[in-house]
DNA sequence: GGAGACGGCGCC
DNA sequence: AAAGGGCGCCGTCTCC
């Protein structure tokens, strides 16, 4: 394996270049803090560029940024990782949104997801996938722990670049038109979204008074136990005491068990009411709300395998909601602003009735009617109601159906028996049959790789104990997140400006003025509706959506 | 004492 | 032998 020659460095002349030349650029910055990366911390350390692969050149004075970029502001500029910089980069310039920008990380996700897990996607693996070169990373914990430039982290700093650029100069050669498409259609305007996503406001006050009474309950709890029952371990072990002897203490274990022993439901209790206090508790609003009373995710494009978007630092795509809403009141629209919330109805199942072509489910979905009771009158051959406990296992195996259930776990799922939920499976796809024939096809044809509507790959990895079920889910979840992106893209493109503050899967939270509000629900709407319509053509769509000013006025 | 695996659980 | 998918984060456990 090849290293990087020690790069010859010039930070006396600035680097011009023009529309068509290449310009890899790479940031580093000092004093950050690892699950803060994507906040205005840290120090300004260098900025980096190549055009040539050889030659690199390098300031570290921040208020130099400015000139430097535009020199080459008519390139296209190369990134690993093109968020970290130039969310950093704003705040020594202004970056506008550019078509011309490349993202080593980004394309190699879409040309790889399911081939590489994410552990396998940094710089140093593509340089040595790509070019046969070794890349040191071991100077990032300098970075961190001080501000000292030694003439070695500078060449660290200049071989990053430089192995930015070579990469760029093999996808290029093997990237093809279809992922392509995919990065500029969908992935990049993205990315340039999340960039521009407002924080979110949150009602600090009542937050902690919320995970206050969760602590206080838990303490009693645990109190009572001389056990931590947040071990496993330790939990299982008790059971045994009474006498259950159980694999796992899993919450679903401890259901059953709770018909026979205080202790199963004891334990969790105490894991409900510690689970608040320890992810969603003081901790959270210390570490994540600004000054400004605002939240700030670090949005990811595609961090998940189908292309979902995740959040992290903190994770806004599980704050609880259904045994505990009041987290969801804290989140709250600024003075003289009103959220517009939508979101998808049953979205992964309209794409099983396209993908599949399932006659009866198409007819189901075009009649309007609610799906789930509409499923249960041709299952049970009667009308049930809304409240009506089959209708949640009928949930169940809508979603379950696409991604593998078996009767094992649906009967572990609904506390029914095995002989029970296989003759509901067997109900169900005997009459949606060409739902059967979608999921067994996965499992016949073997595939490759599976693909979302728009074209999206997922690599099957069929070592993988359970590829088929990834392979049946991983079209309907992609597909759906592409709905989902595609509606952002379109309706701001549509809006002229970005009030995006929370997508989450099939949902979009924006943050508008009151004024605008109706305005905005009605041409996000339409514009939601006309993408569903479009990606999945043989279904109509549906999209609720709501005026408020908490998250929890969704319904 | 720190790193990483694991179990568990919050959401869609 | 295991027994729908996808995430991120927490505390515990284990190992060095």
């Amino acid at each position: 394996m090849n290293i990087i020659p020690v790069p010859k460095i010039l930070n006396d002349l600035p680097l011009v270049a023009s529309r068509g030349d290449k310009v890899a650029i790479d940031m580093e910055l000092f004093g950050l803090d690892q699950k803060r990366m994507h906040r205005p911390a840290g120090r300004f350390g260098s900025l980096a560029c190549t055009s040539d692969g050889e030659n690199v050149y390098i300031i570290f004075d921040g208020r130099e940024v400015e000139p430097f970029l535009k020199n080459i502001e008519e390139a296209t500029w190369l990134f690993h990782n093109s968020p970290f910089d130039l969310g950093h980069l704003r705040r020594w310039t202004t970056i506008k949104l550019r078509k011309r920008l490349w993202d080593t990380l980004l394309i190699e996700k879409i040309m790889y997801s399911g081939w590489y897990d994410n552990d396998q996607m940094g710089l140093n693996d593509l340089v040595r996938r790509y070019c046969d070169v070794y890349l040191e990373k071991k100077f990032q914990k300098e970075f961190k722990e001080t501000d000292e430039w030694t003439q070695e982290k500078i060449e660290y700093a200049a071989k990053d670049v430089i192995a930015t650029w070579r990469v760029y100069h093999e996808q290029r050669k093997v990237v093809s038109d279809e992922d392509l498409e995919i990065y500029k259609q969908i992935d990049l305007p993205t990315m340039w979204l999340t960039l521009g996503f407002k924080g979110v406001k949150v009602d600090t006050k009542r937050w902690i008074e919320v995970c206050a009474k969760s602590a206080d309950k838990a303490k009693e709890i645990k109190d009572e136990l001389d056990f931590n029952p947040g071990s496993s371990v330790q939990s299982k072990e008790a059971l045994l005491k009474e006498g259950f002897h159980v694999s796992s203490s899993n919450a679903k274990v401890l259901e059953h068990l709770a018909k026979k022993t205080l202790l199963a439901q004891q334990i969790m209790d105490a894991r409900v009411y510690t689970k608040r206090v320890s992810t969603y508790g003081e901790k959270w609003v210390d570490q994540f709300v600004e000054a400004d009373g605002r939240v700030y995710s670090s949005w990811q494009v595609s961090e998940a395998i189908s292309g979902r978007l995740s959040s992290r630092s903190p994770n806004l795509n599980n704050i609880p909601v259904r045994d505990t809403p009041e987290y969801r009141e804290c989140f709250i629209a600024g003075e003289g602003n009103s959220f517009v919330i939508a979101d998808y109805s049953a979205q992964e199942p309209r794409f099983a009735a396209e993908l599949s072509g399932d006659k009866r489910l198409l007819e189901i979905f075009n009649s309007g009617k609610d799906i789930y009771i509409e499923i249960a009158r041709e299952m049970f051959g009667e009308t049930i109601t809304k409240s009506d406990p089959r209708r949640a296992d009928i949930k169940e195996i809508v979603i379950g159906s696409c991604n593998g259930l078996t009767e094992y776990g649906l009967a572990k799922k609904t506390g029914k028996t095995k002989k029970e939920a296989l003759e509901l499976l067997e109900r169900y796809f005997s009459i949606f049959p060409g739902l059967y024939e979608y999921r067994e096809n996965v499992k016949s044809r073997h595939p490759k790789y599976v693909k979302s509507v728009c074209g999206r790959k997922i690599w099957m990895n069929s070592y993988v104990y359970g590829w088929e079920r990834v392979g049946m889910d991983s079209p309907l979840q992609s597909s759906a997140a592409e709905a989902l992106k595609l509606s952002m893209i379109e309706f701001v493109e549509k809006w002229g400006c970005n009030p995006i503050i929370l997508p989450s899967h099939d949902e979009l939270m924006l943050e508008v003025k009151d004024e605008e509000a109706e305005h905005v629900r009605d041409i996000l709407k339409q514009t939601m509706l006309d993408v569903a319509q479009r990606l999945h053509p043989s279904v109509r769509p549906s999209v609720s959506i709501v005026i408020g000013k908490k998250w929890s006025d969704k319904k």
